[in-house]
This record gives structure tokens, sequence and C-alpha cells, in this order.
DNA sequence: GATGAATGAGCATTCATTCAT
DNA sequence: AATGAATGAATGCTCATTCAT
């Protein structure tokens, strides 16, 4: 008796979910080129040529788990523009990259990593080039002051989260990330007469 | 006739010299995994293997690298370290690691790079554990306040510069480094009353 | 629609087969270390990668061949080892060295040049080992005399034999190894007053 | 004051000299294609280049190691070549084969390996052609009784020598030389009934 | 869809040999 | 005569990718 289609659909879905998650472990945890597809095959319990039915290559594995990290990060963003404040917004968006931190670290490692990799993917530059367009147009949002002000403000914030980002992986738990939390919140979330 | 010791010496370290400048270049702008020894000898200019008379494996180049990297940056910090002021203090190192990313963006850029690599230096993990340690010492000494608040600032200002330096590489030249300097200096080394 | 897994089983055993029987003439006739994966592979009609899905080194192929040759060895003087009579033993041992010398030339060559070779091999210092205290304890069964007396002998049949392989070796199928063993059978196994 | 001819000469060969020496030290312990050019150069405390000087390839100075190892061998055997009485010539030339391999252990085993690698050294073929041939001529001189038998016999006692040479190679100091010598030449240097 | 045998290009590394001085 | 820096071909090995079944 054949299968129906959706649940042929839902075989393929669970397949490629192992192979995703497998890859990410391997590529956060050893990088991407110490990284073989026979391990990511062992890892996800399939054989190498089923991988091939799924990714046409092991970059475009790398290219999924980016886009899929890249999704997750703007849709968090995102579902925080709606706050009106500009004190909360900012608080929002700083405690919501502590709890990636805490809860999908892999996902911070390897898009860290790979950000950083010339090499690696040339899509990239690409994202790059689209990053640096929308941290200048969620400037005065995020920060809701004068363009000019509210957009070195923006970057002041975004390098502190990227900076913590990389020393929470570098250091591992020891790194107090609820205290400097709390402190940030403090310095940069604080209404009255902000910093200075 | 043999060639008299200065010459032979004066070749090897001109060699050497090459060698260095040329991986230096190749690791920070397509990775280290990504960097072939062949496409180092072609930049250099010399044959594949002479690069074996000077250094004996691909990693113990990428080892001289970061260790001059090491060094430099740890010189640049001591040389700060006899200023008395905190904030005078605190401002120097701000500008010092500004001046870096202007004059040294290779070493910079390598550094982080393969701080990040989790597979391609287990000597990483050992500067890594001293570095924290140092970072704990530092902190009174920079931030001059109270050790545990001194710590946790001492944190902030790291991940902060960590940070511009990784967007710098990101983003390059359009990036504004002066801007960033001047508000970051006027927010954490500003005497009176010091943030908020 | 994946092979069954004897099919698989079968493709293995054929290709592991090809790959040892190519190895064995080529260590034999050019020597260990002339011999490269890349001449392996051609001799046996196979791409070079697939040697290492079955052998995980050029030194564990030679592995290979020598404990097949070792265990062979073994086994034909374990077989002849329930002959009572000590002439008739030896008689039989001697036979089986002159029968390996035209059926197996290779192996007999392999095992020779390999035990010979100092760098190649360190596992041949072990089996040199074991070699020596076998022929110790084989001595009196061997020659069935006193201990020392008998422990000479087989060391003299046991150098002669070797010695033969070696001029079979080196002159080829000019040596005539049937005269020979005529000869020795009537030196080393006549009952009467045996030898002088 | 420049130096006169013959000393120039003089250097030359002591320079010659301790490449060779150096050379089959090595060959002999760690085998012809594991040592380097390097490895001789250092050990003969001398520069790599200088070895082109004497000898103009590698495979050369293997070639003069082993003439000189030739030569020596047959002068020792052709020194014997006077003795008139049979068995006192066989006992001579076991006695020699035994003198060398306790004062020059390190030629016979170059000797014994070169000999058995077809692939380092084609030269060989030739001389094993010549050896064979001599061998024949050898034999009625030696055992001195109707050409067949004492080919044969001839044929025997060269194998056994070989034969000993090889596990002296193999086992070491360990191995009972002196009794084996007393042995064999009791064996076949006996005048009366010659065994059997 | 699923398997893993098979391929071959690519890479780090070694080393005999050359050559400027 | 003497040195050792420089060369580049050769080699063992890895691994993404293909394909027969």
């Amino acid at each position: 008796m054949p299968r129906r289609p959706e649940q042929f659909e839902e075989l393929r879905e669970k397949s490629k979910e192992k192979i995703l998650s497998a890859a990410l472990q391997l590529f956060a945890n050893k990088g991407y080129e110490a990284t073989s597809i026979e391990s990511i095959s062992k890892k996800a319990g399939i054989s190498k040529g089923l991988i091939y039915n799924y990714y046409e290559s092991k970059k475009s594995i790398l290219l999924a788990i980016f886009n899929a990290a890249m999704k997750m990060g703007e849709d968090m963003v995102l579902s925080k523009m709606n706050i009106k404040d500009p004190n909360l917004r900012k608080k929002a968006i700083i405690e919501m990259t502590f709890d990636m931190m805490e809860q999908q670290p892999e996902y911070l490692k390897l898009l860290t990593v790979i950000t950083l990799q010339p090499g690696v993917m040339s899509e990239t530059k690409e994202f790059t080039k689209n990053a640096y367009k929308k941290s200048q147009e969620w400037a005065t949002v995020i920060t809701g002051k004068g363009k000019k002000e509210g957009f070195i403000e923006s970057l002041i914030i975004g390098a502190l989260m990227d900076g913590i980002v990389l020393n929470y992986i570098m250091y591992g738990s020891k790194y107090p990330l609820s205290a400097l939390k709390k402190q940030i919140i403090k310095d940069y979330c604080t209404p009255k007469t902000t910093k200075k």
C-alpha cells in the first residue's frame, strides 16, 4: 500500500531536519571545513548518499542552516518592533540576545564563525550588505533619536551584543551573562539622563 | 667559496618574512583551512618546498603569526599600564584598539577568526584561559573601582571593543570608526558622574 | 533501492582481494618504499581513494599481507607437527619449504624482504622475538635430541632453508631446487649415522 | 700558500671516506629509501652540497658502498683459494664468513638487504648473474669433487652461510654464532666419511 | 527513497638535486 | 672546495560527490 503524498513529504522533512540538526552541531563545534559529509551522515543516522537527495552540496547545507538562523534572528527582532517605547524596545532586543545565547548557543556560534570566514561563503557578503542597510534603517526606529546620534548608538549596542556573544563563545559558562545583562540594561535602557 | 653566515642569515630572514607576510594576508582573507601552502608560496614568490625549510608545518606558520599578533597586543596594553588615572587609562586602551584597527586590520582579523575556529588551534584554548584570568586581574586596575563592579565594567568595555572589531571586519571601511571612538570615550571615560 | 548487505560484502571482498593481490606483487618485486599507492591502484584496476576505504594506510596493507603470509607459514608447520618420527618430521618441513618456494614465491619474497627492512615495520621486531622463542621450543621437538644439540641443528636447518629461499629469490628459476631438496633430505633426514 | 696536489687528493679521499662510512651506517640501519642525503651529510659532518662534489647521486653512493663490499668479499675468498686441501679451504671460507659477521655486520646487512631489493639497484641484477656464473666456476674448486656433486654442495654451503647471515641480522647478538660455526665445520669440513 | 562502493581532484609534506656565492 | 638556500616532482592521504543497484 503506497503512502500518501503527505506522508512522503513528512518523511522528507524529517530527514532534512535530521541532517540540518547534525550539521549544525558539527559545524559549530568542529568548524565547517573540518566537518565531513560522512560525519554528518553518521550523526544523522542516514547514509551519505541520501544527503545529496536533499541538499546538492555541503555548502548548500551550510546555507540552509545559515538562512534558518538568519530568519530566526530577524523574526525575533521584528517581533519586538511593535514596542512603542524606545527604551523598552532596546531592552527587549538586548534581552532577546541574551536569551538566544542561553537557548541556541550553537546557532549563534555558527553565525558568528561563518560570518567571519570570508572564504567559506560568498553569500555572506550579500547578507552583510543587507545587514548594514537594515541597521541604518533600524537606527532611528530603535533608538528614537535624531538619525545621526541614534545610528551611532544602535551601532554601539549592536557591537556590544556581538562582542558579548563572541566572549561567551570563547569563555563558555564562566562568562557572567546575567550580571552583564543587568548592567547593560541599566546603562542603555534607562530613560532619565541616559548615560553620561 | 661558501657564503658568510651573515649572508645566510639575511637570506633566511628575508624568506621567513615573505612567508609570514603572505600567509597573514591569506589566512586573514580566505581563512586558514582554505589557504593552501601552494598559494602561500605563490604569493610569497618562492617555491613550495622552501616554506618547509623555515616552518615545519602549515600550523606552525599560523602559530608564528598568532604569537606575533599576541605579543603585539600585549605590548600595547602593557605600554598603557603606567597611566595612573583610570579614565585616562581606559581611554588609552580604547584608542589603542581603534589604532590597531586602522593600522593592522589583518592581524586583528586573523586573531578574531582564529580564536573562533574550534578545530584549528588547540593552543587557542590555553590562550583563552589566560586571557580570562588576565582580564580579571586587569579589571580593577583598568577601572579602578570595587572589584565586582570594576570587573563587570571591564568585561563590557572588552566586549564592546571585540564587537567593534568584528563589525569593522564585516563592514569594512564603511564602518564609522571615528564617530564610534568619540562616542565611546565620552560614554566610558568621562570622569564626572560616570555613566548615568 | 539499496543493495542487499551480501552484495555489499561481496563487492568489498572483491576489492580487498584485488588490492592485496596487486600490493603483494609490487611489494615483493619493487620493495615496499618504492611501491606507490597510485601504482597499487593502477595494478588493481581501481581508484586510489578506494584503497583507503579498506586499508587505513599503506602500512596496514603491508601488515595485512604480512599477517596472511605468517599465518600460512605457521599453519603449514603446525600441520606437520603430528608426525611422530623426527626424521620424517624434518623431511616434511623441509619439503614444505620447497613447496612454498614453487607455489608462493611472492609471499616468501615479501616475508624475506620485509623482515630485513629496518625501518619498514616495527611489528617485525615483535614477530622476530616470537620466532626466536618458538624456534627454541621447536628445537627438541623437530630434532628429537638433547636440547642443546637439537637446538643447534634446528637453527642450522632453519638457516639453510632461509638461505635457499634467499638464493632462489636472487637466481630465480635457474636455481636447482629439486637437486638441492634431494641432497638436503639425504643429509639431514637420514636416520642411520646422521651426518658425519 | 696553496696546498700541494697530494694534499688536495688526501682531503678528497678523507671526505669521500667520511661520506661512505656515514652512508653505510644509515643505509644498513634505516634502509636506503629511508635515509636522506641530509642525514648523511649531518652524520659525515659536511654540507649537503659537498656530497655532490664526490658522488653524482644518492644511488651512486650506494653503488660505491656495494662495490667496496663486493670487492672485500671477493678478496677474502680469493685469498683462501691458494689453500690446497678442499676441506681446509671450505673451512677457511666458512670461518671467514663468521669473521665478517662479527667484524663488519653493517656491510653484510647492507649487501643482503640491497641484493634483495629489486627496485633499489638495477646493477644488482648484473652482479647476480656474475655471481651465479662464478659460483659454478668455484664449485669444483671449492669442493674438489665431481662437478655435479661439488656444485650442489657448494650451493648448500653458500645458502647456509647466507641463511646464517640473515638470521644473525634478525636475531642479533642472541644468535649463537660460535656454536653454529663449530657444528658446521664439523659437518662440512671433516675429511673422513664426509657427512653421512 | 536509500545505500555505501567508487572516483579523482586537491592538499600537506618530503627530499634528491641544483646553484649562487 | 664548501655551504645551505632554493626548487619542484612525487607521494600518502582526504573527502565531496557520483552512481549502480
